[in-house]
RNA sequence: GGAUGCGUAGCUCAGUUGGAUAGAGCAACCGCCUUCUAAGCGGUCGGUCACAGGUUCGAGUCCUGUCGCAUCCGCCA
């Protein structure tokens, strides 16, 4: 089942070429969903487009195009109107049996590509030693949503998970454990995580004011990258203890991730070095090996270099990176390679694919995309932190927004006098504080910075997880009281579409398979989550007016089909998003 | 100084390759439960789309400049 936007597009397209000769084949015919019903449902702009080519009014077009027009089976008869647009109306017995198509359907009625692609998404991405944070929130939510939109279109996604298990950060830590706590390098588990980061930042400090410090923490990174065993094998404690606090966070989040590290390309980093020498683009530069920049200055005006060696001889994150781009490509064969870290980074990852091009690493044909995020602040504006100033642990976050949710139902339950029984307290406490906590970072424009208020995400009303949950469970409440299979409602059970509400409500139940394309396509998940919002909206509009179980026979069946595709829609976006549904709430 | 992003209603934010009258939610005020979960629905109020030019049939959207905010800027990742 095509996208009827598709549809019109290629009908239209070929109207043009019929009119206007095959030189239109190249022509965007420039259709949209309108935004005012009067002007029907779709529209295309391209008569205004074409005035100058064919020299010719705009209206003119138009009814050349519409004469050239083959769409009765999916259409009224299109009319011109204002400048030259031209309104497409869909007709009402082909909406009919679309849905019931989609209704029937598991994807409802989405396929998959033609030709899947081999898709790599790097995120979340925590750093061994530390505790996941605020920080981390994002990359992990975002990720996991996008990847989750790729799969479902069925491409082959790689899920990597690029922890920070490598570099100048562990020759410090093992540097000041030696020190301090010696037994952690040889025993596992001898300290708590938190006391791990207590010691890290200690390190850190030691490492920005004891010269003689950090001679040695460098020298112990050198040490481990070189393969030294004492060295490794405290490293390996160290990884694997936080990799099982990860997978505490991941299973609460219901993300899954392969875990590979940048230290897993640590063998190949001496190979980019001479790549980058052999093709002559490597130059010295106060003893750091560098490439320098194309659009990249520092404030002198001269341009600034990519350090791929340190004067040390160690290597930095941007070899990690080229090394890593240059696997993905070459050993994973990925054809997309997506980046989900924030928009801090943006500059980074310019010049790592810039001189990745440059050095012939990445080919044209890859599609590598940095996909950016804003930070995560405070309702005071400014960077999310705890009352003492502490840095939020993602942990503690995400337990404060389960038991805001858990308050909130357990008021709602005294004042309804209901009594319902403490796992399905717990269940919805969780599903809806996670899920709230999700929805609010992925409903808003990604490229923005976003303010973290639980008050506003676990609002009832407006575009948060609670509205939209809610909006599934009103539908399980009509199969129970009427104890509905909606599975069952009979081959020949039709939908008739005669009220406004649910017109309103059908149309946009068509629109699914546009939205998804297009997250597919430009990865912005809010787009998905506000189509969501705004099928909850007309779902509520249409639930008020129009009775479902009271209505007559073939009035009722239609309705619950209606609902029932409404409720599994819901269920597709959200899961899309990470977020289960509940039955009830 | 340079790079990138942002500036839309009192607040939080949408706004699709430029398209017809710029949209939600919150807040404020007014209505609707003997009917499928009122965690809902309807209504009222609220805008020089930062500012100034430009491009064109048409600009919140594209270009130039100005102002403001944020993030980043050679050996951390």
């Amino acid at each position: 089942m095509t996208a009827i936007l598709e549809q019109i597009k290629t009908k239209v397209t070929s109207a043009l070429i019929k009119a206007f000769g095959e030189e239109m084949k190249a022509i965007d015919p420039l259709i949209a969903g309108t935004n005012n019903p009067k002007f029907g449902d779709y529209q295309s702009n391209v008569s205004m487009s074409l005035t100058k080519k064919l020299k010719k009014n705009p209206r003119e077009i138009a009814q050349e195009i519409i004469n050239n027009l083959d769409i009765t089976d999916l259409c009224e008869t299109p009319e011109i109107a204002g400048a030259g647009f031209i309104n497409f109306k869909l007709k009402i017995n082909y909406l009919e049996t679309k849905l019931r198509t989609m209704q029937k359907d598991s994807r409802l009625g989405i396929e998959k590509v033609n030709q899947p692609q081999k898709i790599i998404v790097d995120f979340s991405s925590p750093n061994i030693a530390k505790e996941m944070h605020v920080g981390h929130l994002r990359s992990t939510i975002i990720g996991d949503s996008i990847a989750r939109v790729l799969e479902f279109k069925g491409h082959q996604v790689l899920r990597l998970n690029h922890v920070g298990d490598w570099g100048t950060q562990f020759g410090m830590l093992i540097t000041y454990l030696k020190e301090v706590y010696p037994s952690a390098l040889t025993t596992a588990d001898a300290l708590d995580i938190g006391d791990l980061v207590t010691f890290y930042k200690q390190a850190k400090q030691r490492f920005d004011q004891d010269e003689t410090f950090k001679e040695t923490a460098r020298q112990a990174v050198v040490k481990l990258q070189a393969g030294d065993e004492e060295s490794l094998k405290a490293w390996q404690l160290l990884c694997q203890q936080s990799r099982r606090e990860f997978q505490v966070i991941y299973n609460i989040l219901d993300i899954h991730l392969n875990e590979r590290g940048e230290s897993f390309y640590n063998p190949f980093l001496p190979a980019v070095i001479a790549e980058l020498e052999s093709q002559n683009i490597l130059q010295e530069d106060d003893g750091a090996k560098c490439v320098f920049l194309e659009g990249f200055t520092n404030k002198e005006g001269n341009p600034l270099p990519l350090i791929v060696q340190k004067t040390d001889g160690g290597y930095n994150y941007a070899t990690t990176d080229l090394a890593a781009l240059n696997y993905r490509i070459k050993e994973d064969q990925a054809s997309r390679i997506i980046y989900v870290t924030d928009s801090g980074q943006s500059n980074h990852f310019a010049q790592v694919f810039q001189v990745a091009k440059k050095a012939h690493i990445l080919p044209e044909k890859i599609e590598v995309t940095h996909v950016p995020f804003g930070l995560v602040k405070g309702e005071d504006g400014k960077k999310l932190k705890t009352r003492s100033g502490e840095t939020i642990k993602l942990k503690d976050l995400l337990s404060e927004a389960i038991i805001y949710a858990q308050k909130d139902l357990e008021t709602r339950l005294k004042n309804e006098e209901r009594n319902e029984t403490d796992d399905f307290i717990q269940n919805i406490a969780k599903t809806v504080g996670i899920g709230a906590v999700k929805y609010a970072d992925l409903s808003q424009n990604r490229t923005t910075d976003y303010i973290f208020s639980y008050k506003k995400m676990l609002a009832l009303q407006g575009n948060t997880a609670p509205y939209m949950l809610y909006a599934y469970v009103r539908v399980q409440g009509i199969s129970r009281k009427g104890n509905i299979d909606f599975e069952n409602l009979g081959e020949n059970a039709k939908i008739i579409l005669k009220e406004e509400q649910e017109l309103i409500l059908a149309k946009h139940l068509l629109q699914l398979e546009e939205i998804i394309n297009e997250v597919e396509k430009d990865l912005f998940p809010n787009r998905l989550c506000n189509y969501l919002f705004e099928l909850s909206q007309k779902f509520n509009i249409f639930f008020e007016n129009c009775p479902v179980l009271q209505s007559e026979d073939t009035v009722k069946t239609s309705r619950l089909l209606l609902c029932d595709l409404t409720a599994k829609t819901l269920k597709l976006g959200l899961s899309l998003l990470g977020i289960p549904v509940l039955e009830r709430m």
